[in-house]
DNA sequence: GTCAACTTTGTTGTAGACAATCCGGCCCGG
DNA sequence: CCGGGCCGGATTGTCTACAACAAAGTTGAC
């Protein structure tokens, strides 16, 4: 599972970069029991590094955690994924006038390159490669916003919402206009139009809000407490 | 300092909160070391309880951590501190529109009550007890919005600009206005119009910013590493 | 006097041990 | 058959001790 046993220094953030990127890669899944000694013996590193870790992906929202019954990965209800996607679609609006006004030629030219890729997995049918394409255009975008402050809450709105990634872009249809989105977005990113970029974001993070809500109801009809 | 010693599985969360609470309040300064022995010792808990309560603080982005070296309450460069308050103004209009939506009328009244202190605090030109209602203004209405994950969002984003909060306030002469677009605000929710909240809060917030660079600007006329 | 290497001091990072607590199964009376 | 109390295993919360490390101070040679 590990390469090496790290550092002295360096177990806390070791220990929080593996468990993050396992619920991520959904090696661990939602509601699954964590257990410190147990992490601690996969992850080679003592339990405080471990319990550390955990306090800061409870923080993060990724985990949950209750006084002597331990830590579980969070498991989030249908309202819980709207209200992220709702909040991630504020901040990515933020980004992308930034990225309007701060964007370098290089960052348009990384963007354009995904924008190709997802391109290609759309022609083959690749939803899970293009739902991966999807996720660096977004992070690459952010970063190129140059707005630290957004980058790190989005980061963490993008841990906790994973699970539902697959479903929304798996909705019947959506797929070709999501590309056209995302292009239009670019677009406004390379002509540093910001008004553009942004209005281009909140059409597209609307249409996902849309399509995840759809399917929501779709998949249960009346539950939710 | 302390009332009583936290019971068993409350040390983590009572650290937490005492800590995040001293910051907030000034009592911490930014840029001060945190040593966790001493902290152990004033809090009446632990070390490891203070340890994963400094390490979910640095999620929180309230303090800096470094291995080896400690923890200390984390330093803003103007830069962030205006990328913050972007930050915050993205998720308040987004939490206006969901307050003018879901607001119950004890809710209102409740904004109006604040209102009408700030109203008072302005009279008698008290610039602090106006600065400390208008943060309950925003906490009210974020709590009013019923969007758990935004007001999660921007509890951590207030904790890490409070120190920036009084200077805002200070600037000459918007204290009046200032109260007006508050009062706006409340009008909006009250009428249960979104779009209209939305884009009071988002002129409101415009204001502050505007007002923080200016301000900053004329403090540091040319700083920020 | 200056600079480098060494020592000292204070603090953090980690390991191990132990008690408190929770969860499950179990027994027993009704 | 069912509910309440009791016990055992598992897991967490906390404490103590100690090694690793950083920063400041000290020594000594040039």
């Amino acid at each position: 599972m590990r390469a090496v046993r790290p550092k002295r220094g360096e177990g806390e953030a070791y220990c929080y970069q593996q468990l993050r990127r396992a619920v991520l890669e959904g090696r661990l899944v939602p509601g699954q029991r964590l257990v410190e000694t147990e992490l601690a013996r996969m992850l080679g590193v003592g339990r405080a590094a471990v319990r550390t870790a955990l306090a800061r992906l409870e923080q993060e929202g990724v985990v949950e955690r209750s006084p002597n019954r331990g830590a579980r990965v969070r498991l989030l209800t249908e309202e819980e994924a709207v209200e992220i996607l709702e909040a991630r679609a504020a901040l990515e609006c933020l980004a992308a006038r930034h990225a309007a006004l701060r964007a370098r030629p290089q960052d348009v030219r990384e963007l354009r390159a995904i924008l190709r890729e997802m391109a290609a997995c759309a022609r083959r049918g690749d939803s899970l490669g293009y739902s991966e394409c999807n996720g660096r255009f977004h992070h690459v975008l952010v970063r190129a916003s140059g707005h630290a402050t957004a980058q790190r809450l989005l980061d963490s709105l993008w841990a906790q919402m994973v699970r539902y990634q697959y479903r929304t872009v798996l909705a019947p249809g959506r797929l070709p206009r999501s590309l056209e989105e995302h292009r239009a977005i670019v677009d406004a990113v390379a002509a540093k139009d910001p008004d553009a970029a942004e209005a281009r974001m909140r059409a597209h993070l609307q249409a996902v809000l849309t399509s995840l809500r759809e399917v929501a109801r779709r998949t249960w009809p009346a539950a939710a407490p």
